[in-house]
DNA sequence: CTGAAAGCGCTTACAG
DNA sequence: CTGAAAGCGCTTACAG
């Protein structure tokens, strides 16, 4: 290579007529330069249109400003469920205002996804991750825990206290529902839940505490589980029928979905003989017929936070863990009376 | 940092008691190299479980074994609509089968594009691209081509004979659709697409390529022009009514469902009073009511032959340009008679 | 077939 | 406040 016509830190310091150190530290903001070098040094930058060799810099001041999402979920489910489209593009927005590049870590089958992170954490070349879609029974977490690699995640886990995290008030969002359903005259209202999702679980406890404020008895029998597909949320429909609930939580739009559907098969009315409320406010070319009353969460936003969360780790790895709970609102619609 | 311990290639040479040199060929798959040195050092490669540094190895062989996913559209466009997500889901299996880092290139506003682009450019620590969602006037292919970027596109492209793409026929699926609603015997058949995107534009040829075959007259009138999204849809379906049409073909899922709204809005049923054709093939879940018949693409395949290109430019860049198309398919559903 | 050495483009103690 | 030099962990002509 000619080292000559090539726009390397050399070139700049011999036209700026400094030493490469120089170049370096004025390009890294370093405090103490005459102003006069400064000067000179930005000048011929401008000028050259010159940019650092970030591979270089990954190899010597170990920072990349690059960051991975990863989704421990598998593919097929995640881009069923807009939920996390939703979620990347937040993360996108956050990471791009930072000049951060994202690498999107998705997994295809079951064992696709701890030897990728393993390799990945054994490369060390991202600057950390934000990890969603938490299963309870998730291996990722626990390698990243124990290879003490910096990490974001969106929603809350239950390993550890000293977790960054940004959830949403899955529980407050839970006894929302349930109460506008009270409110609204329902009294026999069951429950889709799902048992090995965090965010479901907390929404399930959300429903509980909600019926007991409102001295209402729980009644297991009202209580089906899926797994946030459609065709779960079907499933979960056709088992409470036989129970003949009034109204019906399902704990993600996805399988409210798949519910509303059941219920059409049926030709149970909607809300005339059943009440039917989500979670997650899904966009309208996805909503069923009749539109559904939800609680929206804010998707987007617990996104950039979990990228803001992520640079502030890097910029300050002591930094006590940031732990972030967003509210919920709920959003009316036909599914309810 | 203590070099002792490091898992690094020196160490392993120590191990293996041969040179750095030996230890980075065997690693390479280097041909003539003596099988006892060869065991010896995979042994020992195996016993510890070393990882070559990628940082250090982009730095010297120029290869990265990371590839960007360019989405020039606006993002919240591009997750608005299902198609980028089953695009990118295939990308992203393809990329993990062959052990390659995927990133993400959303934009977020106008010119957030150019600007990030330019600098990925400038960093070249990509081994390429593939690069989707081409509108007529984007900005970033010609830049990519001016730099000699090496990407994929994923679409068909509007500027060069020498460009890698891996399309579907959209030309052929314009033509089926119309084809089939003209064998379903609807004769005043309007068409919705769009006239700043080349799959749209190929989709309407088709149109009229099928009433053409038929002897039946191409009517300007029965045109109209949306942007892909469903609202635009519904304006082309507005737009459109007072033509009196018997039938739509709708280049996009999206439109369709658009269109499919503004019908039940006016109380126009679908069937019976007019028959609708969508392109794409949207999961379940986002179907509308009356489910709709559309020409089926092959987007995760799509994608996945994207990136296998994308590894045979890498490896061998004088490659004559690859050019594949991808056969569509009809799919009847209730939107027609 | 194999090793010693130079080099990729940066950063950062170290010395002044 | 600034420069010369070592070093990050690899790869690859070069010489043998």
């Amino acid at each position: 290579m000619n080292t000559k016509n090539t726009l390397n830190i050399k070139r700049i310091a011999e036209l700026a007529g400094v030493s490469k150190a120089t170049v370096s530290r004025v390009l890294n903001d370093y405090p103490h330069i005459r102003p006069e070098l400064r000067d000179r040094v930005l000048r011929v930058v401008r000028e050259t249109g010159y940019e650092r060799n970030p591979v270089a810099r990954m190899l010597t001041a170990n920072r990349s400003n690059m960051i991975g999402l990863i989704i421990p979920t598998e593919a097929r489910y995640v881009f069923s469920d807009p939920y996390f489209p939703k979620l990347t593009e937040g993360i996108s927005r956050a990471a791009n205002q930072h000049k951060l590049t994202l690498s999107l870590f998705l997994f295809h089958s079951k064992n696709d996804g701890v030897d990728t992170i393993r390799s990945v954490i054994a490369n060390g070349m991202f600057d950390g991750f934000v990890v969603t879609g938490h299963r309870i029974d998730d291996q990722i977490l626990p390698l990243l825990i124990e290879n003490r690699v910096r990490f974001v995640l969106v929603g809350r886990s239950v390993y550890n206290q000293d977790i960054h995290y940004i959830d949403v008030d899955n529980q407050a969002g839970g006894r929302m529902a349930t109460e506008y359903l009270i409110e609204r005259g329902y009294r026999h209202i069951a429950i889709i839940t799902c048992d090995h999702n965090i965010a479901a679980i907390d929404r399930f406890e959300g429903y509980r505490q909600a019926l007991q404020a409102h001295g209402m008895a729980y009644d297991p029998s009202l209580v089906a589980y899926g797994d946030f597909s459609m065709d779960s949320g079907a499933q979960g429909m056709a088992n409470l029928l036989p129970q003949q609930p009034d109204a019906v939580f399902v704990a993600s739009d996805m399988m409210a979905l798949g519910a509303l559907r059941m219920l059409r098969e049926h030709q149970v009315r909607v809300p005339e003989d059943i009440g039917i409320i989500g979670f997650d406010d899904f966009p309208p070319a996805i909503q069923a017929d009749p539109q559904l009353t939800t609680i929206k969460q804010p998707t987007n936003q617990q996104g950039m936070l979990a990228v803001e969360t992520m640079l502030q780790i890097i910029e300050n790895p002591e930094r006590p863990s940031r732990q972030v709970t967003l509210p919920v609102e709920l959003v009316v619609r036909a599914s309810t009376r």
